[in-house]
DNA sequence: AAGCTAATGAGAAAGATTATCATTAGCAAT
DNA sequence: ATTGCTAATGATAATCTTTCTCATTAGCTT
C-alpha cells in the first residue's frame, strides 16, 4: 500500500459525496481489476470529470469502509476491485507476460478449512490479527505460450 | 505499490560479473525481504559501490535466471528474495499498519495437494502454464493492535 | 442563514523504477 | 598477451504513479 498520509483514529464515517458515488458506480457497473487512472478516464468518458487526486482519495475511502480491495499483480499501478465477502471469494491468476488477470474462484471452498486453521495458527504464535487473505497464482497464458 | 513504469522485456543471456555476485551475495548471507535501495546501501557499507540501476539490472537478471523472487507488500517499494523451491516454500503475513513482513512455512505441506489441484484446473480451463503461487495474509501484529 | 470542517481541484512534489548513452570490462579467437 | 566484439556498468535524466499542499467548495448541523 502506497505510504498514505496518517489516517485520523477515531474519525466518524466520511460524508458521501458526489465523486466518491461516482468512482464506486464504476465498480458496481462491473468494473473489475481498474486502475485510479482507469476509474478517471471511464468517468471522463461520462463526462463526469474529478481531479485524479480525489480518485485516489475515493478509492481509499472505499477501501477503508470495506467496499474495495486493493491489490497489485506487478502492471506497476495498483488495481481495485470490489470486496467480496468471505464466502464467495475469489482468486487470481496473473499471466506474467502479457498482465492478463483472470479470477477464479473454484477450490475456494475446499480451502476455507486450511485457511481457517492457518488464521489460528499465526494468530495464536505471532499475535496477528488477520483481516484478508490472497492467493496469487502466476504463470503464461494460453496467447503467450508457445 | 512500486511506483514506476513496468519492467520491460530484456535478453537472456547474461555474464556473471562482480556486481551481480555481490547483489546475489547480499541474500544469500541472510538477506530477506530486501529492497533495491536495501541491497544498494547494503552494499555500500561494505565500500561495494554500484550504481542504483545496476542493483535494480541485477535483481532483474536474477530473477530472470530464477535465483530470486520479487514481492510486493505494500510498502511503496519492491521487495526481493531467495527463490526456495517448491517444496520448502514459505509464505507471508503482513501488518498493515507498520508493514513488518514474517514468514510461515507451517501447512505449506498440507496445502500442496490444493495447489496441485488448482494448477491443474487453471492450465486445463484457461490454458495458463502456471509457473508460481504465493499465499499472503493480512492483518495487524501484536504491536501495532489494541 | 451561518458556521464548521471535510472534501475537492489543480498543480507541485515525492519516490521508485527505467531509459539513455558514453565508457568499461568479460570473453573468445587469434 | 592482443584484438575485437558486445554485454554490462555508471551517472544521470526521464517517466510514471501516487501523495502533498493549499486555496476553494460543498455537505452537515444548528
Ligand atoms: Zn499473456
Ligand atoms: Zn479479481
Ligand atoms: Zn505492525
Ligand atoms: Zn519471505
Amino acid at each position: 500500500m502506497p505510504k498514505g498520509r496518517k489516517r485520523q483514529n477515531r474519525k466518524r464515517i466520511g460524508r458521501w459525496t458526489a465523486q466518491r458515488l461516482a468512482v464506486l458506480d464504476e465498480f458496481l457497473q462491473g468494473g473489475e481489476h481498474l486502475s485510479a487512472r482507469d476509474v478517471y478516464q471511464r468517468l471522463r468518458e461520462k463526462e463526469i470529470n474529478l481531479g485524479i487526486a480525489t480518485v485516489y482519495r475515493s478509492l481509499d475511502f472505499l477501501i477503508e469502509i470495506g467496499l474495495l480491495r486493493q491489490y497489485d499483480f506487478g502492471s506497476g499501478e495498483a488495481k481495485y476491485e470490489l470486496n467480496d465477502d468471505e464466502a464467495d471469494q475469489h482468486h487470481h491468476m496473473v499471466c506474467r507476460v502479457c498482465g492478463k488477470v483472470i479470477n477464479y474462484s473454484k477450490f475456494v471452498k475446499r480451502g476455507l478449512s486450511l485457511v481457517k486453521d492457518i488464521k489460528m495458527e499465526l494468530e495464536k504464535n505471532y499475535g496477528f490479527k488477520i483481516n484478508s487473505h490472497q492467493f496469487e497464482f502466476r504463470g503464461v497464458c494460453g496467447v503467450c505460450g508457445d
